[in-house]
DNA sequence: GTGACAAATGATATCGGTCCCATCAAAGGA
DNA sequence: TCCTTTGATGGGACCGATATCATTTGTCAC
């Protein structure tokens, strides 16, 4: 009984193993450029330690195939995923935005990624996202913002990563912390407000009972009212309006309800330079002169006050050096495999004077 | 020879192997459940199929040891990464960050994470950049802008991985493209100025001559002159000023630059809200009215425009909902693993008319 | 009781790289 | 000359999951 008659010289037909992908593997390089694996994987990772003339054929192999090394093969294999997981309550905030970018700049050449997730300021979101991010293995985690649940706290713990808080000093860090303190911040803010001389004193602020919480929006009124408070100064003046995150439309409804309850206010401190924009804008609009009348001042140096009129005096903290710092204390940190102590580090702020607070 | 006494009932000592990690392992839980590795595969990724108190043997190991699973492996195996790659020219923009934002929401649920990169407007950058997210084998990629470099075109049709343009649409489509026509949005400007009658009108953009370019906005500006010359227009008052990215400052500066040189100008299209809203505010500082003396409309509807004085009329694009329906698509797409034909999507934009435009 | 079929679980190969060690050739030293 | 050292490359195990198929157990009809 003959054989059914086949055609002659099929190309190797691959396994039916699983069901197989188009792109070119390691293997495929390795046998074009007729070398093992293991030359290929050091001509792309370590090019000194293969010969000049094996070098070129495989990159010539790598060239001919459009061979892209697969990370997450390489990742598993050497327990190194290249990530750096950043959380964050939101990317729609500038100043957020910059401490990503400065922390991707200060990553690249040690040729780290970012793995950004961001909350919403919700906290179980945070959780959730904290899981979702350490399935990926990050070599290291940031985390904005000082809260996290218990459990949050707990996972990280665990986890036996490197974890660095900015944005905001925590009393109880969990490891390393680089920010700055905000509840410093409404001190700042107040005391800047009481030197000048005014004892009818406000501030902008969100709802800390709405769905969401800026804790650290929160924490900057504490201190403010502290400071206030050492003063012996009412903090009925203290406004609480709306939910967070606040906006420019925020600042210009809250700067309305605060203006219309107290009519006789003479300074009033924004949670934040949105919110400040905001009051000054519908200050504009009530034909209410800042600063002669009423003096304004924020928390942010976003963009958009030094271009107002007038330009406004605010609080500000480099957000984008805050990123670069961190990513660089990560490159060396994950350079070197020694395990450094916790560390807490304090930016600073300084108070940006322009022209919404009344000379007096 | 007798052999060295070794210490009974040592703990079964981990193979040497490699550097042995801490953390659990899917075999850890396996283990201690009492199950094979499958079953706890099964019961992460799919309870159903596992009984109930198989289950709860599962779940209780990997609570009590802390197991989170690691998703490189599972990558790996299941050659699905879940991740979304996403390319922006800069997070520091709030309609590019609401473009992350509405993605992520749409993909939150089908348990896809994005995967951002951005190029700060630097094709180079971008290159290289894509390069890292394809070596971390994304199931789908999204690119904002619609000008690449030969050579990334090339890595894309290569990687045989779903692309989707946004934000613009391209003449030739990689792939999947949901956007709309930036050179549409400055021929709508440029018709919105002429219907209201004016013939002295200006723009306000980057220069495309600087180090980096900003091909959207230089879209926008063509379709702008184009129309003025159709309407038989002058368009020696289309000014380019500064380099890309245009900020609030980029728009004060050139305004001024712009009202100097043509004292007679009537009417402004900036090429981002962000120029707008900076042009309007060095209006009020030298004392231009808007719109009496000159009208000023932009592109983008940020917030800060809607709450300016006076608020600014500009060209709307829902680029939250454009993020949301990219990440729809891409859900259905990859659910079905039908590869659809290539569409072209136009999300339209609309003109918001505020008052920032004198009536006429 | 028995066979057919479904449900639950397990064994093993595999994904695509890198680690570790072995091998071999060439160079240098005694 | 022979042994040691160094440099270049290769072989095979392994990283930690999942895909696939096999096996076991349970259910139901006849």
């Amino acid at each position: 009984m003959s054989r059914p008659p086949r055609e002659t010289a099929v190309a190797a037909e691959p396994k039916p193993g699983r069901r197989a992908s188009q792109r070119p593997t390691i293997r495929d390089v390795s046998r074009l450029a007729g070398v093992s694996r293991m030359t290929v994987s050091r001509v792309l990772s370590d090019p000194e330690l293969v010969l000049p003339t094996t070098r070129d054929k495989v990159l010539k192999a790598v060239a001919d195939l459009g061979y892209v090394p697969d990370k997450t093969a390489g990742s598993l294999s050497s327990r190194r995923t290249g990530f750096i997981a950043l959380m964050l309550p939101t990317l729609t905030n500038a100043n957020f935005a910059a401490v990503a970018h400065g922390l991707t700049e200060a990553l690249r050449e040690a040729n780290y990624h970012l793995l950004i997730a961001y909350t919403d300021y919700d906290m179980a979101e945070e959780e959730r996202q904290l899981l979702n991010l350490l399935a990926r293995r990050p070599e290291a985690i940031v985390l904005t913002g000082a809260m996290h649940r218990r459990n949050a706290s707990r996972m990280l713990m665990a986890a036996d990563v490197p974890v660095v808080e900015i944005a905001d000093l925590p009393s109880q860090p969990i490891e390393h912390a680089i920010g700055f303190s905000n509840y410093q911040v409404g001190r700042t803010a107040a005391r800047y407000l009481l030197d000048r001389g005014f004892t009818r004193i406000g501030a902008l602020a969100a709802s800390p009972d709405g769905e969401v919480t800026d804790h650290r929006g929160e924490e900057r009124m504490r201190g403010f009212e502290d400071e206030l408070r050492l003063a012996r100064l009412p903090t009925d003046a203290v406004l609480r309006h709306g939910s967070a995150p606040v906006s420019f439309h925020h600042g210009a409804t809250a700067f309305r309800a605060l203006v219309e309850a107290q009519p006789d206010i003479e300074a009033i401190f924004a949670v934040s330079d949105l919110s400040a924009v905001g009051a000054v804008m519908e200050a504009q609009r009530m034909n209410i002169r800042i600063p002669q009348d009423i003096s304004i001042m924020g928390f942010g140096d976003f963009e958009i006050g030094r271009e107002i009129n007038p330009a406004l005096t605010t609080i500000h903290v480099d957000f984008r050096a805050l990123g670069l710092r961190t990513g660089k204390m990560l490159v060396d940190m994950l350079a070197s495999d020694a395990t450094p102590a916790p560390s807490v580090v304090d930016v600073g702020l300084r108070i940006v004077e322009r022209a919404s607070i009344k000379d007096r």
